[in-house]
DNA sequence: AAAATACTGAAGTATTCACTTGACAATCAC
DNA sequence: GTGATTGTCAAGTGAATACTTCAGTATTTT
């Protein structure tokens, strides 16, 4: 499924910069303007803007304006995505994996 | 921490290729060679091997050299730290996500 | 209406990225 | 040994990335 591998592309890009993922922790708190998004950032707000329209597009984040305050706040469906990703793998990693993990236990602890 | 955060950049920018999961997925079957491993990708050697040392400082391949063949196989630490941090926010976003999903069902405007 | 605020758009720049080519080991098969 | 196989190194290329500046456009606020 080509659509869904440009999906992950997408996500993990996104989630592949520290400024994204700061961003991200940011709207836990609270959803907030784009203006006070950027303050704690030292970069100018066209790049936030900019960071922004990626964690739209991975739908990690969401905006909307009202009047001319755009709000930003967190969108379940990019999460949602990564956790499916994650279990799907998981599974057919975990034959491997434990396996694997029983073989280190021999040579190395943790 | 700064380190972290690298080591975070580092895994989240290597699964943001879908040549690279197609590698992690081709290396779930069984441990294989660089070669055998680059035949499906449409792609040089050299290529996959740069693949390859995004992969294992990522943390997510573990390669060996025995003779002339260098061995790939899936390493678990990459797959922990994911899972480890998808787990870590899981806990801020549920809150916000969950109440945020019931608002939305509460009034889904288009 | 004039000024301030909050964002938008276009263009430019330095760096990084994915990939290539081509020359060079090292090792195995005969 | 010779030659094929398997991988490595260095350098280059075109596109994408993260960022900037600066000139707009709406929308309050006064």
């Amino acid at each position: 499924m080509a659509h869904q591998r440009i999906e992950f592309d997408r996500l993990f890009h996104a989630l592949g910069d520290p400024t994204r993922r700061a961003i991200l922790d940011a709207l836990i708190e609270r959803p907030i303007s784009v203006s006070k998004l950027a303050e704690p950032f030292g970069v100018t707000l066209t790049a936030v803007m900019q960071h922004l329209q990626i964690l739209e597009n991975a739908c990690l984040v969401r905006t909307e304006k009202l009047g001319r305050v755009r709000t930003c706040r967190l969108e379940p469906a990019g999460f949602r995505a990564l956790e499916q990703w994650i279990r799907n793998h998981r599974t057919s990693w975990e034959r491997k994996l434990d396996r694997l993990g029983e073989i280190l236990d021999d040579d190395v602890e943790g």
